[in-house]
DNA sequence: TGCGCACAAAGGCTAGAGAC
DNA sequence: GTCTCTAGCCTTTGTGCGCA
């Protein structure tokens, strides 16, 4: 990283550590009538709209992340290059002379702020930590890895960032937005399933079979099986807790690792 | 159908920079 | 000279998915 780098980046973690993507998300969450988006074209938000709901269970979070980290980034820091995104002070580390360590911004300022507002659920040390968003390649359309989720939609946005297309804090905006109309609606389908399901429970008697039956078919009719079953199985042994059918044992909460993990001691996501 | 890559989380490790 | 911090690299695992 070299001394301009360096100011640039001092620049910027000082705005996003004083709260500048909080105070985009609350501009967004009561102010959301009067933003004015006119200015962002049919095809931008197109690119924004279809990144946010790209995001599945498995993948497109990163993306999403990363997204709001470069537009926070050239928002606050225009002279800055959103597509280098090492910056290493040590010759051992590759970085590159321009670069910044998103990872660090992420970790810090990114993650932490998206994190409180439930605007997207992330690996507490934050999205960088994906292996494929940390190739030493710029990100550009020929970056090496070949992500799953809205790559293309990602890069076209990056691209349009860096040629001046988008004014990147109206992007920021129009991205949050997005968000938070996903997690309203997630949370109005949640409240929906539960009173179904309450009025089901009212006048239909479960047994053991039909219970049974239900969760299957959910599995078999949905993608992601797997991680549906891994949810059918917490429930029950949720249920298994409140009847202290094992009352020296605790049901720890179902966590985000999808597989058995020596260094975080669980098994499977529980 | 089998293979290999990508994704996801949660850090540990380590060399070099910077502070004191 | 020593200590602390930084930031890139590495590890682990099962599932999903594309391709041969």
């Amino acid at each position: 990283m070299n001394q301009t780098a360096k100011i640039r980046y001092k620049k910027i973690a000082t705005e996003l550590s004083s709260g500048y993507l909080e105070r985009q998300i609350l501009l967004c969450r009561n102010s959301s009538s009067n933003l004015d988006f006119s200015q962002l074209s049919q095809e931008h938000k197109l690119l924004l709209g279809t990144l946010v709901s790209s995001v599945t269970s498995e993948v497109g979070r990163a993306l999403v992340g990363l997204t709001i980290l470069q537009l926070c980034v050239k928002s606050i820091e225009p002279e800055q290059n959103i597509r280098l995104h090492k910056g290493s002070a040590s010759s051992r580390d590759f970085s590159w002379h321009d670069g910044i360590s998103m990872r660090s911004l992420d970790k810090q300022y990114i993650t932490p702020t998206l994190r409180k507002y439930e605007l997207l659920r992330l690996n507490a040390d934050g999205f960088m930590m994906t292996r494929s968003l940390a190739e030493n390649y710029p990100y550009s359309s020929v970056y090496k890895a070949n992500m799953r989720g809205a790559r293309s939609e990602w890069l076209n946005i990056v691209e349009a960032v860096e040629e001046d297309q988008i004014v990147p804090e109206l992007a920021l905006l129009y991205l949050l937005s997005q968000l938070f109309n996903q997690a309203d609606n997630f949370r109005e389908l949640a409240v929906q399933i539960t009173d179904k399901l309450l009025s089901y429970l009212e006048t239909t008697i479960i047994n053991k079979e039909i219970a049974f039956n239900i969760i299957l078919q959910h599995m078999n009719n949905s993608a992601y099986a797997a991680r549906l079953m891994e949810i059918a199985m917490h429930s029950l042994m949720q249920a298994m807790q409140e009847f202290q059918i094992f009352p020296n044992y605790l049901l720890k909460p179902l966590s985000q690792m999808r597989s058995a993990n020596k260094k975080h001691g669980n098994i499977g996501d529980i």
